[in-house]
DNA sequence: GAGAGTCTAGGTCATTTGTCCTAGGCGCTG
DNA sequence: CAGCGCCTAGGACAAATGACCTAGACTCTC
């Protein structure tokens, strides 16, 4: 194996445990057991474990950017965009039960550790945010886009947050439908996808 | 100074700092330092750390449940109440923007840690799902108290979530307003407070 | 096939952590 | 004032953790 993969199985297997157990109860020993490498060896490819975190969040930046990317690619309405954004909640319903959403939980450890990675993990909040003001614009609701971008990105956090605590998923089930209705109710008169070839990163 | 007097300071002391940097990351050694008491001396009062959370959990508990019954004495109409709750989220904006909801935080943290007391911290947010779930029945809306309720929680644990990444004041208040309004949408016609005697506990 | 550079395993080390012990101070009672 | 019991301070202890070193295995090149 390249020390490019044994790098990148690393990184996976603290990108899991991180989001698993936190960042700060994950230790060496764990990400050691999951990868079947030796302790001592992660010295080789990070000299602190700060390291590792910040390469895990340059790894779900680049996920999220391709996932973003490919509901481009697969709807071109910007409504179906925003819902493909809303239905993770659904698809990813037993990890969010049992551990939350990965950005949510993660600033929010940082947040509380004043860790110097704070700010890059809150720019995986960002990727979503641009993105999905890039689609309410799309919707032609450039007045507010930033606006409804936050009410979006808000009501996950807040779906997240509540069924980790309740493992209700009637309860996500619920939101998912109402959020859905709210994403309807942004855009009435718009039924032809508006061209987005003047998108521009923010 | 009494025992009792010692104990209410080591509990307090644990509060505010499982709050402001977590559970795990909180030492003995940092309440010690908060509190100005010997570390070696916790042992009498509390036989492991885990006992001083279940005590911390447990004066959560009784200071959220003052808090809710302040609120039923300030305002007999249950949508002040209500407003009440909404409006602790500008109370609070500086410590949310620093360290996000107590609560949410908490249950969050406990549960990636599979903590034998998650439970306990989950109903802290038992505590405002039951209350607010009578005040919206006392709206007339018994018919959806509790998904009124659950997602006016939602919502406060969105807004505090987001408001922790990107420390947006005026997104708090922004997303506040939005809330009230969609409050004001939920009881049409009922501009009368209803008995609320017949209350009981859920 | 020899050698140089890349990569890995295992172990060491200082530090920190939760836990726990013990001597003694303090206040109350008789 | 004597004695008892509650409370506290300081430190000890084992376990665990992040950080780090070194010998050697492997791979590719010449």
């Amino acid at each position: 194996m390249s020390a490019a993969d044994t790098r990148a199985q690393i990184v996976e297997a603290a990108d899991r445990l991180f989001y698993e157990r936190g960042f700060e109860a994950t230790t060496f020993g764990d990400i050691a057991s999951a990868t079947g490498l030796s302790r001592g060896n992660f010295y080789y490819h990070f000299r602190t474990k700060d390291e590792i975190l910040d390469a895990v969040i340059e790894l779900r930046l680049v996920n999220t950017s391709a996932m973003l990317a490919s509901w481009e690619r697969t709807s071109p309405l910007p409504a179906d965009r925003i819902r493909s954004f809303i239905e993770i909640l659904i698809e990813n319903r037993t990890k969010i039960m049992g551990h939350g959403c990965p950005v949510g939980t993660l600033c929010a450890e940082l947040s509380k550790l004043d860790h110097p990675a704070a700010a890059a993990s809150t720019g995986l909040f960002g990727l979503f945010r641009d993105w999905l003001k890039l689609q309410f614009a799309a919707l032609g609701r450039a007045d507010a886009a930033d606006a409804l971008a936050m009410h979006a990105l808000m009501r996950s956090q807040g779906v997240a947050t509540l069924a980790t605590a309740f493992k209700d998923e009637a309860f996500i089930r619920r939101e998912v439908a109402d959020l859905k209705a709210w994403l309807d109710a942004q855009a009435p008169n718009l039924p032809e996808p508006p061209s987005l070839e003047e998108r521009q990163c923010s």
